[in-house]
DNA sequence: ACAGATTGGCTAGCACTGCTAGGATTCCTG
DNA sequence: CAGGAATCCTAGCAGTGCTAGCCAATCTGT
């Protein structure tokens, strides 16, 4: 049984040296640069090794996507925590989102734009996955009308997000103004609250 | 000189084709299958004849987003002048975005996704590009406030239908209530305005 | 402690990609 | 009709994701 366990550990162990050498590589060098071969030789392993542990790159990235959705919560997390309003909160949520896509944009595509073999909109979705919708939830919730879907406004609003920060990052819109339009963006979701709701951060 | 023109003429009718193959192919089967030695047996050509014509594959799948861009900003000037008020007016446009996003994701991607050695928010932009921006804004323009910069707000709202679109497409939202998603954003940023601004089509 | 079964990892290779060099064939010019 | 030039194709390169099959190290039962 022990050795069972120490060989699993092991596996397990290199399985995470897999993923985080593949994060590495793609944040300093982008996906393209993460080729099996490439792979297998930070890893110090030989390539079949890589389908021992997943089906295939795909796979690979998916897991790596969910690592960067566990950092994009906890990110979020702190910039709602840390704000003193709910309009506050939306925006400082906002902008955590968007600068975490702005600075780590290789884990950002594999969370958002590549990698489709994750479930997302279901309960099988992975926690980490999850929890980054939840802290957006948390950010809307206070600023949706009466009647209003929370969920559908949530995801209307990462919507927003998601699309300002993939067509600035592909140079479809210019980087200067971002801080305006994301601005702006707050501003139209935030609208027609009345002043009163500024009471309760959490 | 009648020779040359020949040529020439001949030459852009194949350049022509060339694209309207990769278009209907990607459209057809994805871009995954717009292979270099697909699209040339496609055309009855070998090979390199594509790179006589464009730098590379890049260069073919940027000739096809132009053209998109095109179908795309004639679809979204349909729907705007067909609608009544000027909320209307956004909201049809809106409509035919994301709709223009879902029916043709292959061209949609070219444009938005991938291809991004096109010049966008800048003067050298092709005209279809910024015909179809055009349109946005003129969608747009009127439900702005005053003091508000309307090419951000265009910007603004042109990234929330864009995440909507790829976010769906991608399977991260569901497609089900894609209609009320898209209501919300739209509401958002017809809110605040006042009840008399509703003339004034054009 | 030793033969046998089993697991594990590696080497080599497949089918494919975008792209290019070089030769052959066709075409126009004098 | 010969010479020259433009055009197009065959063949190949370096790279990709992925896999089959062998070889060696490891664990098992006696």
């Amino acid at each position: 049984m022990s050795i069972q366990t120490r060989r699993e550990r092991e596996r397990a162990e290199r399985e995470r040296l897999i993923v985080t050498a593949a994060r590495e590589l793609a944040e300093a060098e982008g996906w393209d640069a993460v080729t099996t071969r490439r792979l297998a030789a930070e890893i110090e392993y030989s390539q079949p090794v890589l389908y021992s542990h997943f089906k295939g790159k795909g796979a690979i990235m998916a897991a790596v996507a969910v690592q960067g959705c566990a950092d994009l919560a906890q990110e979020m997390r702190t910039a709602r925590t840390a704000a003193k309003g709910v309009r506050e909160a939306l925006a400082a949520v906002g902008e955590a989102y968007t600068t975490f896509g702005r600075r780590r944009p290789a884990l950002y595509d594999a969370m958002f734009t590549h990698a489709v073999d994750l479930p997302f909109a279901t309960p099988e979705a992975p926690a980490a996955l999850q929890e980054a919708f939840g802290e957006l939830v948390q950010a809307v919730e206070p600023i949706a009308a009466r009647g209003d879907d929370v969920g559908l406004l949530t995801e209307t609003y990462w919507a927003g997000l998601h699309g300002l920060v993939t067509l600035m990052r592909s140079g479809r819109l210019p980087e200067e103004a971002h801080e305006q339009r994301l601005a702006l963006l707050i501003g139209h979701f935030t609208a027609g609250m009345g002043a009163g709701a500024e009471t309760g951060t959490d």
